[in-house]
DNA sequence: TTGGTTGCAAAAAGTTTGCATCGTG
DNA sequence: CACGATGCAAACTTTTTGCAACCAA
């Protein structure tokens, strides 16, 4: 079910459940405030423990990007992101690239790993503001 | 000299100095601390204050990853980075990329201004120590 | 002279941690 | 029943801000 040590508790499940029917990448704070609806003892420091544990087993996504906060995506797929200039959220990006020829100058470099990249723009609210 | 309304006070033109003299991408705590040796008094809100507002202007580059310490390059020339996954420093990675297909697929889109892509692995130090 | 800038200190914002208790496997 | 997880609160790290005095242009 979930790799290591790690319990399914209903915490846990709640939180992975709300993240994955989240398409806004949120912060721990704004998750927080959502599983709170459905859980409302859970405390704000076990959504931080559960985000950066289920992050460091794979099993979602922290997002390494600009900005103040942190933010989770529990969509693990292959996919680009877009940060909003304006009010700082995050979306996905439906774009195709190849970025393979990035990637084979990468491999004969053992101590690089890999990159983030991230696009930053104008969201889709944002932009009928406008 | 500097843009906008910009003054050049002695703290400003150290703080600038000593950025540039660096290849670390420091902290605005690193940079207080070895600006510290030339302007005593200087205070760490001083260092914030113009490191934000130098990175605003386009003098310096701001290095913003969610949750880390921000970081500052007085470098604003075209290159790459690398954080190091083991110590968190950041440095200057030597590759050449041909982005331009990147590029090409984002001029259509007018809500995607450009992007942000930061290399991860271990640095040079952290890789002798293992 | 005047509007941007500074030092100081307090506060905000975001995240982590210690500990007694709880509950999953 | 053991050990991981939780709630709570306090602590911690990093950054921002209000304000009176200061200084570059």
């Amino acid at each position: 079910m979930l790799p290591g040590n790690l319990k399914l508790t209903k915490q846990r499940r709640v939180i992975l459940e709300e993240l994955k029917k989240l398409k806004t990448h949120p912060s721990a704070e704004e998750l927080y405030s959502i599983v709170r609806e459905r859980l409302p003892r859970i405390s704000l420091g076990t959504v931080y423990r559960n985000l950066e544990m289920l992050s460091a087993a794979g099993v979602i996504l922290k997002l390494d990007s600009a900005g103040s906060q942190k933010r989770f995506d529990g969509d693990t797929s292959k996919h680009y992101h877009l940060r909003c200039t304006q009010c700082d959220c995050v979306r996905d990006l439906d774009l195709e690239f190849d970025l393979s020829e990035v990637e084979e100058k990468l491999y004969p470099m053992k101590h690089v790993f890999g990159f983030h990249l991230e696009f930053y723009g104008l969201c889709e609210s944002c932009r009928e503001k406008i």
